[in-house]
DNA sequence: CTGTTAGCGCGTTCAC
DNA sequence: GTGAACGCGCTAACAG
């Protein structure tokens, strides 16, 4: 409870003296830096963080702008994740991370705008905004330092951090390729969702590199649902029974389409090899285990962090990063 | 970026009728309300809570006090559903929720009642904390408005939310005997642990009750390790091949010991019958699908924050709160 | 019903 | 080196 006056009275200076003290200016005795300090230790000092930011009208939050959270998502592990990278880099930073959840109702009552200048919060990271959602447009069009993951926004206030998605899916097709498949089928996730397109731009651009026929039939869009990914697959492989091998473009969906392959009467990765993408724990525990591209949502989420933070200071930073994914290969290839 | 002060400009009344316009007080003449209102809304305008919170000398922030946390963690899930409960609750309640993350070493540097100064938090909700880190005593001491989720402290501003231990317990064991399982082991978790005491409570009263001899070496110690469940319950088989049904403190330490048992040849529920605990996606997507105790953690953190409010307003709350759980029957008995 | 004064806890000129 | 004065955005107590 003490404050910054408490401890200047202690001292016997003024509450001028004592911030300077304490915030190490050049022109304050050592005789009395020392003095106002050891105050501040005793009775555990610390400043009000609020006040300091009122007063130097600055702020050292940064919002995590989270869309239409389900803690019931298999996702919920990523979002945690990404969240434990941004903090992680806050703390070392002295900034401070608030989660901002947010959906598509809620968009509409208050601004983004506004709930950022409510809790004086100088940038934000976003994830899992959907195109169309009313802070995606906003974003765009205000001035608010921004990180966006996984989703390409152009702006001068305004960066993306992602996984290459593009070359992780074509690693993932040429390593399917080399084991001697031929008929590699597809099924990706939403179709509007940024990550999708570029998940599709790799599958598309390895068939061609690797001069393979690109057969429309062979990519689904199961919108991310394991269920939706069940049916989608069996689907695909009762018109394409030649399939050998599916590309997922998430974890769950693949165990989605791992169900439906087992219900067909088909081994996995005997008669069709399977591999996902994400990373989530539940791959490493299906039986057989997933084959997948392991993301690294936690380095996504310092990097944001990281980013947003040297935009906030006017530090130039690339328009785009990509975070290292790790293509772990195991049972079900 | 409009304040107060340009609201009140615009309006051309004093800041303190607009002040008192926003916040609807009676002395205030409902035409200057209108007035005062409308330009706020045409500005977009919002109090800033920094600054209100330091006038009112109030703050509407709670913290999230979570200890040791690992991204990697299966209970990373755990963690994120108590968070989006308190978050949810928080959000209706113009409360605003932060994270505090901590360890035992960060537990040394800075007192949490100086974090909470810092950060103008007006109680906490812990998680994950472990007896002997010094947040653990500094708590029972401070004046700090306080919920422990899972834990038991005493004190005037102290409360717990968790699940009825015992009595889930007691259920499985009951539920298990009903089945016809009279040797019934029990692979429990970190013996120090507040949840793992009451689980041990629940399993030897459920055995007292259905006058069922305890056998001692039918009780192991896993620490919440999946791996170290494995092996424990290799050591258990080994020791006691009698024993045809496991009760397990954690659905991780299911998994390890669901190996463990497969490894000796053994099959459940076939010869061993297996029981979780917690609830977590994984339990779900075993094979056999695991049947446990599925905690609401979402409810947990809804409660908690809930409780935690009522006490900032100085209004009386139970020193307990029992969130109730589901025993969900599924494949592994 | 409205405005003046004062202050929350802190940082920043700018004289002294 | 030091401190008085002022302001950050807002609210509360009190006059008028």
């Amino acid at each position: 409870m003490a404050s910054l006056k408490d401890i200047a009275k202690l001292a016997g200076v003024s509450e001028t003296t004592a911030s300077k003290a304490l915030n190490n200016y050049a022109d304050v005795s050592e005789e009395t830096k020392r003095k106002v300090r050891e105050l501040a230790e005793k009775y555990d000092y610390t400043p009000n963080m609020a006040a300091r930011n009122l007063a130097r009208k600055k702020s050292n939050i940064i919002g995590l702008v989270l869309s239409d959270i389900r803690e019931t998502d298999s996702n919920g592990n990523i979002i945690f994740r990404i969240l434990i990278g941004a903090k992680n880099f806050c703390a070392d930073k002295d900034f401070e991370l608030l989660i901002i959840s947010t959906d598509s109702k809620k968009q509409k009552d208050k601004k983004l705008a506004q709930l950022c200048r409510e809790r004086q919060i100088a940038g934000v990271i976003i994830y899992g905004l959907k195109p169309g959602d009313p802070y995606f447009e906003e974003i765009a069009k205000a001035k608010l330092p921004c990180i966006a993951v996984d989703i390409r926004i152009k702006g001068e206030h305004l960066a993306t951090v992602t996984t290459d998605n593009v070359a992780a899916v074509q690693e993932v097709v040429s390593h399917l390729y080399s084991k001697g498949h031929r008929n590699i089928a597809f099924i990706n996730g939403l179709k509007q969702a940024d990550v999708s397109k570029y998940r599709e731009r790799g599958y598309r651009k390895a068939l061609r590199e690797l001069e393979l026929p690109i057969n429309e039939s062979y990519i689904k869009y199961a919108d991310y649902y394991e269920d939706m990914a069940y049916e989608k697959t069996s689907e695909l492989i009762n018109e394409n029974p030649e399939v050998t091998a599916i590309f997922c473009a998430s974890d769950l969906m693949a165990l989605g389409a791992l169900r439906a392959i087992k219900d067909l009467g088909k081994a996995v990765p005997g008669q069709v090899a399977l591999v996902g993408f994400d990373g989530i724990q539940l791959s490493d525990y299906s039986s057989p285990r997933l084959t997948t591209v392991v993301q690294d949502f936690k380095e996504i989420g310092r990097v944001a962090a990281e980013k947003l933070i040297k935009m906030i200071n006017n530090e130039a930073v690339e328009a785009v990063d990509y975070v290292p994914y790790n293509f772990r290969i195991r049972e079900s290839i």
